[in-house]
DNA sequence: ACGCGTGTTACTGT
DNA sequence: GACAGTAACACGCG
C-alpha cells in the first residue's frame, strides 16, 4: 500500500525511534514468507545492535552492527508498529523485541509481506538514482509501454502504481507510450518528474505526519486520486481500468 | 453497505 | 523470448 515517499518517511521515524536498541528476541507467528529457520534468525540478531534502518526499492531495510541485513518488504498491506510493552495488533507476522522491552512489529492480514534476512544485493538502479543514459540504453530495446516499464522493479526500483501516473502526468508522457519511441529529450522530463515527484511527496507527508510508520498520504495527489476531476492545468482526468487503474489526461503526449 | 486499492508471482496465450 | 492480460493473496477503509 505505501510507496517510496511513504516507505521513506516511515525509515526515517523508524530510524529516530529505534537506532541503537539491541535485539533480544525475534518472535515469528507467521512464518510463510521469511527465507530462514526462525532459529536461525535468532541467532544471527539477537545481541545485536540496530544500526541503521534505510529504504532499498519497496523494501525498508535494517542494518545491525555485526553487518547482518534484515530486509522488510511491506506488499499490499504490511504495516509496521511500534510498541512499548506488549504487541496487540491483529495479524503480527514477525516481532522484533528490543532489549529495553519495546518492539516493532509487522503486520499483514494478507500474510504476504516478506521478511528476508540478508536479502541479496540489487544491481538495478534506485528510482531516484537513475539518470537519462541509464534510462536512453534501456528503454531503446523495450517495446513495452512506459507505465509497466516505471513500475518494472527490474528496470527501477520503488515505484508503484499511484506514483507512476503522477509522474507521468509531470513529464506529460501518456502511460500508452512505447518505451522505444520516447525521444531523448522527453526522457530527460520523466528522469526529473521521477525524483521532483518523488521527494516533494516525501516532504509533504513528512511534514504533515510527524511519526508515520504506517500507512499511507495520498490526499496531496493531483492525477492518481478518485476525488479530483480535473489537472491541475484543467484538463479532464481520464481513467484506464486493467487490473490496476491508470489516470491520465490528455496534456500526455503519446509516442508509438 | 459495498466497492475500491496496493505488489508480486504465476500462469495462459499470442 | 517478448509482451499482454488476468487471477490470486483476503481484508480495511470510507
Amino acid at each position: 500500500m505505501p510507496e517510496l515517499p511513504d516507505l521513506q518517511a516511515f525509515s526515517h521515524n523508524l530510524q529516530r525511534k529505534l537506532a541503537g536498541k539491541t535485539v533480544k528476541k525475534i518472535e515469528v507467528p507467521n512464518a510463510k514468507k521469511l527465507n530462514v529457520s526462525v532459529h536461525e534468525l535468532n541467532e544471527v540478531l539477537s545481541g545485536q545492535k540496530l544500526e541503521k534502518i534505510y529504504r532499498e526499492g519497496k523494501e525498508l531495510h535494517i542494518r545491525f552492527d555485526k553487518g547482518d541485513v534484515f530486509g522488510l518488504h511491506l506488499m499490499l498491506h504490511g504495516k509496521l508498529f511500534l510498541f512499548d510493552t506488549k504487541n496487540e495488533n491483529k495479524y503480527s507476522i514477525i516481532e522484533l523485541h528490543f532489549d529495553d522491552g519495546s518492539g516493532l512489529v509487522l503486520t499483514d492480514f494478507q500474510g504476504i509481506a516478506t521478511p528476508t534476512l540478508n536479502p541479496e544485493k540489487k544491481d538495478v538502479p534506485d528510482a531516484l538514482d537513475a539518470d537519462v543514459e541509464y534510462l536512453k540504453k534501456r528503454l531503446a530495446k523495450t517495446k513495452t509501454n512506459i507505465k509497466t516499464v516505471l513500475l518494472d522493479q527490474k528496470i527501477l526500483r520503488g515505484i508503484g502504481n499511484a506514483y507512476a501516473d503522477e509522474i507521468l502526468w509531470h513529464a506529460r508522457i501518456s502511460p500508452f507510450s512505447v518505451s522505444s519511441k520516447i525521444p531523448g529529450s522527453k526522457l530527460k522530463e520523466l528522469v526529473q518528474a521521477i525524483r521532483s515527484v518523488l521527494e516533494d511527496a516525501e516532504k509533504s507527508i513528512m511534514k504533515s505526519n510527524l511519526d508515520i510508520v504506517n500507512g499511507e498520504v495520498r490526499d496531496f495527489m493531483n492525477i492518481h486520486n478518485s476525488k479530483k476531476k480535473h489537472s491541475p492545468t484543467g484538463a479532464a482526468i481520464r481513467i484506464n481500468e486493467a487490473s490496476r487503474k491508470t489516470y491520465y489526461t490528455d496534456e500526455q503526449e503519446l509516442f508509438e
